[in-house]
DNA sequence: ACAATAGTGTCTGTGAGACAGTATCGA
DNA sequence: TCGATACTGTCTCACAGACACTATTGT
């Protein structure tokens, strides 16, 4: 109970009191982006071909340094902003890589993004500023067909692998589609994210009950319409 | 496509090329520990008293800087160890905070570890070595009736939820009893953790596949004994 | 015998899985 | 009419919820 001293030793020593640069040296910090969305069937991340060393001509995620008045999440935003022009897509914070080999030149912490948009609010902005990024198939990367700068194959790999455990308990799946979709549709994005195939009638009953149907179908297809329908109340799937 | 010139803004700049200190001063990192436990049938953590200002006399979650020769996972282990007197207990990484003004003095960025112990390991040093760590009730400061230093009462609240949303679906409740448990014992655990009553023979259909009975029971009560139990095989329930 | 807690048997409802059937479009 | 996809009905089974019952200790 009694103050302690100087010559104590870290064990003793508290939280933020003590804080000495010499020590601790400031790192600097970032945000990387983690952009999901599904495309021609398949899950793709948006990537930037890197035009320097290290790492040169190799992919790598989209990052934003943090800057000294700005959150993370605001850092986050402005990323989302800048490297992939979208505004308002849902995004939260997925996991803080500190690894110490994780850039040759100095240490760098970067606090890594999970964000989601469907593709048609993507296609807008693709090919105009944002002349860099890319739609990258997932698949690709995890199995080494595309090989990626710094620790980004395993931070994907991280990601990947959230995602598929958060479609299961939360409806994180439905940032993938549109504000009006049909339920073939949303079902498709389930299985690509799940990576089997469901039942038709078994998804339609389990989902049913969070959607409302609008008066709105698809067309001009050589078969059935299929209704459209909207999500009744978006619940929160951060921190789940 | 082509390289981007000095003259670029921010919007092109790419990933870790154009580091400016100027622009993105670094900031210090710290690890804040979550350390729950279990004791005197309430979800208690582990807390220490702040000494000096600012938040002079609150509590506070202990933490350590993170040396710049260090991985996020190794402070963390090394504030468990120095802070609580602890080795090999359950942690994960939990979240990573960077509000603008979570310290008065300067700006910090703090990853925040949710670590479980059980109470028996915790009470072997307790009072020896870490003469300020103390067990505070979580429903204490979550109510409003202790102060917490900074935000540690977000960060504690946030921790809480989480908590309560993996014992759902992970088999995170496990890291609360010895390696030795009795069913009675678990199930005591899983309701202080989901804030609920759960029926007895429901609770062991439900564990009974998870776990192996051995030749030990317990004695002395006046009451039938209750046998004790070995997990399995334990599950990673992190990333989940 | 009794209090107290450990542990079991069983009924019910819900929801996922599986699959067969019907509906509605364009060609 | 036919191919193709949308959509529905229904059986089964696993499992959670609810509750009544039996088992084993110390006093």
């Amino acid at each position: 109970m009694k103050k302690s001293n100087r010559e104590t030793t870290q064990t003793e020593q508290h939280f933020l009191q003590e804080y000495d640069p010499q020590q601790f040296p400031p790192v600097a910090v970032a945000v990387d982006l983690l952009v999901f969305t599904i495309d021609e069937g398949v899950l793709k991340l948006l990537m930037v071909r890197r035009e320097e060393m290290p790492f040169q001509g190799m992919l790598a995620l989209p990052g934003v340094f943090v800057g000294i008045h700005e959150t993370l999440d605001q850092a986050a935003a402005r990323g989302i902003r800048e490297e992939a022009g979208l505004e308002n897509i849902y995004f939260e914070q997925l996991y803080t890589w500190g690894g110490l080999e994780r850039d040759p030149r100095m240490r760098i912490i970067s606090v890594s993004y999970l964000a989601l948009v469907p593709v048609e609010k993507l296609s807008i902005t693709a090919g105009s500023r944002v002349s860099e990024a890319m739609l990258i198939p997932v698949e690709d990367v995890l199995n080494g067909t595309i090989d990626t700068a710094f620790d980004h194959g395993a931070i994907i790999s991280y990601a990947r692998q959230r995602l598929k455990n958060k479609v299961e308990y939360t409806q994180i799946a439905f940032e993938l589609v549109p504000t009006e979709f049909t339920l073939p549709h949303l079902q498709k994005v389930y299985e690509i994210l799940l990576e089997k195939p469901l039942y038709k009638a078994n998804f339609r009953k389990k989902i049913m009950p969070m959607v409302e149907e609008i008066d709105k179908f698809t067309a001009g297809d050589a078969h059935r319409p299929s209704r459209y329908y909207i999500l009744k109340q978006r619940k929160n799937h951060k921190n789940k």
